[in-house]
DNA sequence: ACTATAGTTCGACATATTTAGAACTATAGA
DNA sequence: TCTATAGTTCTAAATATGTCGAACTATAGT
């Protein structure tokens, strides 16, 4: 493929490598169901995204849960921001739009959109 | 995430590791253009869908590639047939469609959908 | 300052992945 | 059958990944 972009090749692939991971994958399936995409994790209805609560879930070492949200967070896949002794974890609604538009085939994501 | 089965799971995070090397990413990236989704690939119209033509795009070895291609297929991503001398690739509609609604948060493709 | 809770970083090890070259199989044509 | 073309399988080596436990940092309450 000549028209499509190395940087978002390499962009893309490492944000699939994050998801590529089953307990990676599970941790950003939960933040997409008790986050609605687009709006920030709303804390005031929905007390389950913090650290903690997915370690709860998932059951790993905290070191490998915190290891891998450092991934998904450094793919640009998900938010996170301490709130008191805890770290609040999110989807981010601009990558999962950007990942959306891949599949569509979106010309925008394909060929190049060069807007950073 | 308890209502998300370890099946889909497994399926999706073995896609996204299909997806997670730039190389095959980019493979799949090659045939979502030349290849209508949807449509077998049309041999008629467009001539760049072969094994050889794939890997006249990459510049890695031909048993790297032939690897690389074996990983996607294997995920489900992409169909693979022999016409003659040549294999031809195309892109898998119906995966598409899982992981498109998996980013649209379709309950489907989320919560066990059984019908294989 | 001390203690408890929440999470991260470091070090080490087992396992998986990427890659290429050599040898192989499959098809088509002379 | 012999040859050329198209692609795959096998083997081996370098690199990356997933995992845990121990030690660490950060915040809040006493």
């Amino acid at each position: 493929m000549s028209n499509y972009s190395t940087k978002n090749l390499d962009r893309f692939s490492a944000v699939f490598n994050a998801l590529s991971n089953p307990h990676r994958l599970q941790i950003y399936t939960i933040l997409s169901g008790c986050c609605t995409p687009g709006t920030a994790c709303n804390m005031d209805i929905i007390t389950s995204c913090c650290v903690g609560d997915l370690g709860s879930e998932l059951d790993i070492a905290a070191s490998t849960l915190s290891h891998h949200l450092k991934e998904l967070s450094h793919a640009g896949l998900i938010n996170m921001q301490r709130d008191g002794k805890q770290v609040i974890c999110s989807v981010n609604s601009e990558m999962l739009n950007d990942i959306r538009q891949y599949f569509q085939g979106n010309p925008e994501v394909h060929h190049e959109s060069q807007t950073g």
